[in-house]
DNA sequence: ACACAGATTCGACATATGTCAAAGCATCGG
DNA sequence: CCGATGCTTTGACATATGTCGAATCTGTGT
């Protein structure tokens, strides 16, 4: 009945996984416009390190996220498109209207 | 250091979390438009109908859906600004362009 | 009252996920 | 070469989550 592709179900739903998290959801909004190194994520409350670690790697994984070492440091940074992808996984609310207006 | 209200991040990502599901994600699809009856909800490939009950209570529970009975049947429908909802709950990516162009 | 159809709920279970403590790796500065 | 710093990885563990089978509920038709 539901028609959708269900690879790309998977996939979409795999992308939201990563970011259905409280911690990893602040992330994100941290590296919103510039990279920062880890030591400047720590999150609200604060964490443990290697907890923020495990963190940043989902969010890696999920291709969201991208480090690169700077001496000691290491900078994260949204991939290019990184939250257009996220929005891409969603239904879109302008299918919605058009359902309407098409039946009207 | 990040800044983001906590219960807001809290919030959003449970309302991700809910969706970050490729069953879950298809049965949204499914109702884009129109309401449908549970028995016409069978996601591909087809589940025994307890676990779609599952399913269909995690979204109703995240307030995304809401079912009506009609005689027999349950209709589901998506509740007002489900979408859009959904949308806010991520980052928005014209933050990211801001940025961007604040920044040159 | 009965049986049936559509849908939900319950209890048990396996796996996935987030967290912790401890150990490991890479880099820098002496 | 050594210790310190920044970050990651590993193994153990508890809880959350998705799935199943069986029971239950609600409304329909006879």
């Amino acid at each position: 009945m539901v028609d959708s592709n269900t690879t790309d179900t998977t996939a979409a739903a795999a992308l939201l996984a990563a970011v259905a998290d409280p911690i990893r959801l602040q992330l994100l909004h941290a590296l919103i416009g510039q990279p920062r190194c880890v030591c400047d994520l720590q999150p609200e409350p604060a964490i443990p390190g290697n907890l923020l670690s495990y963190h940043l790697k989902v969010l890696r994984e999920a291709g969201l996220i991208e480090g690169t070492r700077r001496g000691r440091w290491i900078d994260y940074s949204l991939t290019d498109g990184a939250l257009e992808r996220l929005h891409a996984a969603l239904p879109d609310p302008a299918m919605v209207a058009r359902q309407l207006t098409v039946v009207r």
